[in-house]
RNA sequence: CGGGAAGUAGCUCAGCCUGGUAGAGCACUACGUUCGGGACGUAGGGGCCGGAGGUUCAAAUCCUCUCUUCCCGACCA
């Protein structure tokens, strides 16, 4: 993408309502403005992150074997009367009227509808297990949304929903996410720790949240230091194996926010224990028949008997992510995108538009990278090129190629890894190579 | 939902106390000089001062109501 063409409004100043780093970030670097509190339109450059974090979610539910749905944002009272939660959900629901006068709602989440469809589809244990995912614009009228994306009122969430037929099956199903989030984590280049919860208003007895470690985090967490070492499942990891011990493995380990460490009976040793900053990007809950019991999810078993389904649910904050990635990763000059998530990989800069030399350079190297498939963002803006260099690095762009007569004259130009902020040369005709490597990333 | 603050140009803000033809910096347009880490000069464009009432000869400024946004706390992917 040619930054002369791209629609990427960064600000050299902070607007003044936004108080933490990720939001400042987000506003000044392109990625979101706001529409209303809480509620946000996703630039191009924002946008693109979102979807890479989305398609990331993807591939690990997908590799979980959980199935992708899509269900409304919209949806009926009716389901919600049936688990008693149109009642109880309060305040938070946004609830509509459409012009027939039945009652609607902007789903804040979707055990309901899920539960629904798979009472009405699902009649034989010979079809369980299902787990299935969707990736959906929610809205909570949350009474104070702040921090930007992070507690917007509209947010996108992953959020699946596990059937099995009994406990056992169940368990295994909570594993398999308990697994495919740490994953998940690990690929946007999160630190994520998994912490036993309280099950809050959903309801169940078993529950883990995932929390990354960031400075600016809101909850103080403490933790076993072991856990920060443990490495993330593989690509080996098989589901359909017993998971039983590696998710306890890391369950294993003491992990607490502060509302619930005791400084008194904590098993761990003060030299053992991390004491840090977290954010929230993911819960899992395992419920039993909360909802498939008032919502009639009832399978024929083996021995003829109905059986009520056992249900869990997962949700992973989409939109969220993308600010707490920030809170994590950003210096005094900006962004600094884990390479996964980045909007684009690489961006380069020409110093001198309208130099013939220059020009030609960039065009070449611009014409290499897409052709390689690596996502690029060139630079062709005649500004100057404090401005450029200051933009890429608010903006946050993993490899920066800087072009300029000084260097093209000896047949080089400059690379700057923007996480480590070192900078080398490389010759032209070696960049070949250095393509390459980047494609393959 | 309790407590607090703020709405003036795209952004950051001054002006308000003490009423009298709406300002600065950045951004934007044109021209010139510059040009390897957010240059400078000259000339421009851009505002129903959040909205509605009221007081007054006169309201960005005083009063009332209202809308919006932000912050702290209780609650949450």
């Amino acid at each position: 993408m040619r930054r002369s063409q791209l629609f990427l409004p960064t600000l050299k100043e902070t607007p003044s309502e936004a108080k933490i780093v990720s939001h400042r970030l987000m506003l000044r670097a392109g990625l979101v403005r706001q529409s209303a509190a809480g509620i946000y339109t996703w630039l191009p450059a924002g946008y693109r992150v979102l979807r890479k974090i989305e398609q990331i979610v993807r591939e690990e539910q997908d590799r979980a074997g959980a199935q992708e749905v899509l269900m409304p944002t919209i949806q009926s009272a009716e389901v919600w009367r049936k688990s008693g939660r149109y009642d109880d959900y309060g305040k938070e629901m946004l609830r509509i009227v459409d012009r027939h006068d039945r009652e609607m709602l902007f789903g804040p989440t979707a055990e309901e509808v899920i539960t629904d469809i798979v009472a009405n589809e699902i009649n034989s244990y010979r079809d369980l297990p299902k787990n299935l995912y969707n990736i959906q614009w929610k809205f909570r009228d949350e009474v104070r949304p702040r921090f930007g994306v992070m507690r917007g009122r509209e947010f996108l969430m992953k959020d699946n929903y596990s059937f099995d037929l009994d406990y056992e099956s169940a368990r295994h199903s909570y594993n398999k996410m308990f697994i495919a989030y740490l994953r998940t984590y690990a690929r946007m280049g999160l630190q994520a720790i998994p912490m036993a919860a309280d099950t809050g208003p959903i309801g169940g007895d078993l529950s883990h949240e995932f929390i990354i470690l960031a400075e600016t985090g809101e909850s103080a967490v403490f933790c076993d230091k072991a856990l920060l070492e443990l490495p993330p499942p593989g690509d080996e990891v098989d589901y359909s194996a017993d998971l039983q011990s590696t998710v306890e493995t890391w369950s294993d380990h003491y992990a607490a926010t502060d509302e619930m460490h005791d400084p008194e009976k904590c098993p761990i040793d003060a030299d053992q224990l991390v004491t840090a900053r977290g954010i929230e990007v993911g819960h899992i809950f395992y419920f039993g028949t909360k909802y498939s019991e008032p919502l009639g999810a009832v399978v024929q078993g083996p021995d003829g008997q109905q059986v009520t389904l056992e249900m869990g649910s997962y949700g992973i904050g989409v939109s969220r992510l993308v600010g707490a990635i920030i809170e994590a990763s950003h210096d005094d000059a900006g962004i600094i995108w884990p390479e996964a998530v980045a909007p684009w990989l690489v961006g380069l800069i020409n110093l001198k538009v309208g130099d013939a030399e220059c020009d030609a350079a960039c065009e070449k190297i611009y014409a290499d990278l897409q052709a390689a498939g690596v996502e690029v963002i060139y630079d062709d803006r005649d500004v100057r090129a404090g401005g450029k260099f200051a933009d890429m690095d608010l903006v946050g762009i993993p490899w920066q190629l800087t072009v300029g007569p000084r260097g093209v004259k000896d047949g080089k130009v400059e690379v700057k890894r923007r996480s480590a902020d070192e900078k080398s040369e490389i010759a032209l005709d070696a960049l070949g190579a250095w393509i390459a490597e980047r494609a393959a990333l």
